[in-house]
DNA sequence: GTCTATAGGGGGATAGAC
DNA sequence: GTCTATCCCCCTATAGAC
């Protein structure tokens, strides 16, 4: 059937893209990996930059529902209280590091996700964008509610090396255990995950430097002087 | 001259690499940019792998002595006194951020050094090891030292997770800038680089959750219970 | 939908003249 | 040290039979 040739090659492809990069994996390659004919790839999906973005969308679609929906949980549990920036952040960085505990995929994921962030390519920047785009609104807001005396400029820093710490430790777990001598295991994603939300929600509530400091509306500097 | 042609040759690469990454440069469009023969990579290089490798631990070696300078100067300065986590981290971060001043490579340089991190090869994992084999130790020393409550395993982790924040930063700065519709900018190096000081030592600092304490040594148990 | 065969281009590396 | 010319490989994409 057709939908699982399609399948057996996106799985393929994800496979050899997570070990190897993008531009080193050849269509050879994947559908000799996946025990398909070469052409099957350009009948299904036109191009191999179509495949590309089609194997990245299709996972970071999965990450991404996951997130909103730990987010929308975490909202209906918090109501109108505070928030508090831990959750939000575990709920950004779980979905994308606990998928290296499906058994069916060994690890892999993370990498691959990890690539996703790193080596997407421009002609993605429209996917990439459509694909974060709500979270970006969400979570942009749930961060300002957790944070409300920080800028929103900072907080989009802040969150940029939040994501950072994230991608990078999806991508280069190899190094991480070699250059510690396997003093730091990456392998159980739930201490992987604590520890990020320990330390990149002591970054987020980080004290504000007064040079970065929002400019006071003139209401209040009115308000002062008169 | 045989050094200016093989210079012209590095930096050609580089600026290459950093825009489009290195599996997609090909030795033509290398030898094209440089204004030279083909065939004189493979004569002062000896192959592709060869000149990648020059041309990353080149860049690395660079902003590495400068790490060791700064991180030195600073123990010099405080002699034999407590050290702040801020000052080992801006030791190790300025360098790599702030060459994105030169105004010789006008921004280029954050990129590359960016991949050297994310797309550095297998091949490179004896040349990559080599280059930061004193900079784990000096700086995994400083860490320990402002530090001194924390395991060692724990400064890895936050040290990775802050090197991750920091090689998020020199690849993707157009993502940012894409993302954040303008509002953060990531042109000027100090700034960057106070917010990320910012950042990371706050992370650094984050308090030790007890499931990631050491075990007590069995000298102590033994004396408590004595 | 799936295959074979091939077009058509670009890649890294090298031999050998200068 | 530098050039030209070329070998031989692998790539993506497609035409056309089944």
């Amino acid at each position: 059937m057709s939908v699982e040739t399609k399948d057996q090659i996106l799985d393929a492809a994800e496979r050899l893209f997570a070990v190897h990069g993008i531009d080193s994996v050849s269509l050879r390659t994947i559908t000799q990996e996946a025990g398909v004919n070469l052409a099957a790839v350009n009948y299904h999906f036109g191009s191999k930059e179509a495949l590309v973005t089609e194997v990245f969308a299709r996972r970071v679609g999965q990450v991404n529902r996951e997130r909103l929906r730990l987010l929308s949980e975490y909202e209906a549990r918090v109501g109108a209280g505070p928030m508090e920036v831990e959750e939000v952040l575990r709920a950004f960085l779980a979905p994308a590091i606990y998928l290296s505990q499906d058994p069916e995929r060994g690890g892999m994921v993370m990498q691959l996700c990890g690539r996703v962030y790193t080596e997407s390519k421009e002609y993605m920047d429209g996917v990439f964008d459509e694909l974060f785009r709500e979270i970006i609104e969400r979570f942009g807001a749930a961060f300002q509610r957790a944070l409300p005396e920080l800028p929103f400029r900072e907080i989009f820093w802040r969150a940029h090396f939040a994501i950072g710490a994230m991608v990078h430790t999806m991508r280069d777990s190899n190094k991480l255990v070699r250059l510690s001598k396997g003093l730091c295991d990456p392998s159980d994603a739930e201490s992987v995950i604590e520890r990020m939300v320990q330390f990149t929600a002591a970054g987020m509530r980080a004290p504000l430097l007064p040079q970065f400091a929002e400019p006071q509306p003139a209401a209040v500097e009115a308000g002062v002087s008169s």
